[in-house]
DNA sequence: GTGCTTCGGTTATCGCCGTTACCCCATGGT
DNA sequence: ACCATGGGGTAACGGCGATAACCGAAGCAC
């Protein structure tokens, strides 16, 4: 793009980091593939050759995950802000519930790199990754267990955090995967799938209600 | 592998197609990785130039679809078997259920992609593939219609199926991606989420059992 | 100021990939 | 005997991720 880009001064040639990191987000926004977010492509836009990508991150794969592990952060401080401030620990799930799958819709292809593909990290971004992921689903084992102590789940928190995850994780993948599938519209589907799991989709007689 | 293939006589040229298909079949089952599967290495396996390829396929997605599809036909057969034979409608669907999760585990590149991957594929394929996924959805539906018809479910059946599709994809798509997450066993949890499905996860008062 | 190191980035290249244009030759029909 | 055609092969293109080797300017010691 810029031609003209000026070498970074002594101290902060992480800057150009910084940038390498924007512009594979923009340019993953932008065409929402990631294989159009080639290294050369990253590196043209920046306005630097290919190898000097590599002063910075150690592959490509590294990259990518630095990029989604950014919107990670960001999809943590949401379903946060989301769930907190509810009075009924359950409409509090529920709540998360519905901002995992906006945001996971809202960001289709970091939600595709981050949970649908094959992650092959090196070790030490595995233990990040994994200690992350751990850390995040622990969030929801909290939330879930202020269910469980008012007495309004019938399992164990780290079961129903588990039932959870799947579920929304459900939706979110297939609406990306399948996006001509012929589904309802999304909140009625959303809302659906949490009357599932909050009353369960049988009734327990052919003549019961509710 | 074998230096010495005989040259098909001539009627019979597409007896090379079906040694394509079943070479990158075993490609992607002993690699597990679409990725191994390059069109040099399932013509070296054929024991073929890759131009050859084309002669039989329009481009490497079409060769990976047509794996697939294979695949996905052998899917709904052991789906209808295992959802057959059962009194109560409901325990058919959940060994349909059942049958789902087990098989797409089984053979989870295939799995993913069909159902994972970005699906870019020529619109005849597409048409194809759409088709023969509504298919199996409304065989899936009309499994649905049964216990709708035994006055077993709440909702209408395109809306249960909808839902019931979501959750056993959530959990063998989310087993898939994150194999190394601490997940309960896999029976364990396959039984979990069908009860969750059947009776729900929270209890409407605090203070009700089941 | 002069020399040296080191940092930020480039040039050139490798090997692999999907894909295409073009050629070749054995076979079967006439 | 001819020759068209089908079943392949040869060579090559452009793009990819990645690496080795280099280079020039900025800072530092003296």
């Amino acid at each position: 793009m810029s031609p003209e880009r000026p070498r970074s001064p002594r101290g902060e040639g992480a800057r150009l980091r910084d940038e390498i990191l924007e512009a594979a987000e923009a340019l993953l926004l932008e065409t929402g593939s990631e294989d159009a977010v080639s290294i050369r492509a990253v590196a043209d836009r920046v306005g630097v050759t290919p190898p000097s990508i590599y002063r910075h991150f150690a592959d490509k794969g590294t990259l990518l995950f630095e990029v989604c592990d950014r919107q990670f952060d960001r999809f943590h401080e949401y379903l946060d802000a989301k769930g907190s401030g509810h009075a009924d620990p359950v409409e509090a799930l529920k709540a998360t519930g519905r901002a995992y799958i906006e945001f996971g819709l809202s960001y289709p292809e970091h939600y595709r790199i981050m949970f649908m593909g094959r992650s092959d990290l090196t070790p030490q971004q595995y233990e990040d990754h994994v200690l992350a992921e751990h850390e995040s689903f622990m969030a929801l084992v909290g939330s879930v267990q202020e269910c469980v102590d008012a007495g309004r789940i019938r399992t164990d928190a780290m079961e129903a955090a588990t039932l959870l995850w799947t579920v929304t994780h459900g939706v979110t993948s297939l609406l990306i995967a399948k996006p001509n599938f012929p589904w309802p519209p999304v909140e009625a589907l959303v809302e659906h799938v949490l009357d599932m799991v909050e009353h369960g989709l049988f009734t327990p007689r052919p003549d019961a209600d509710v």
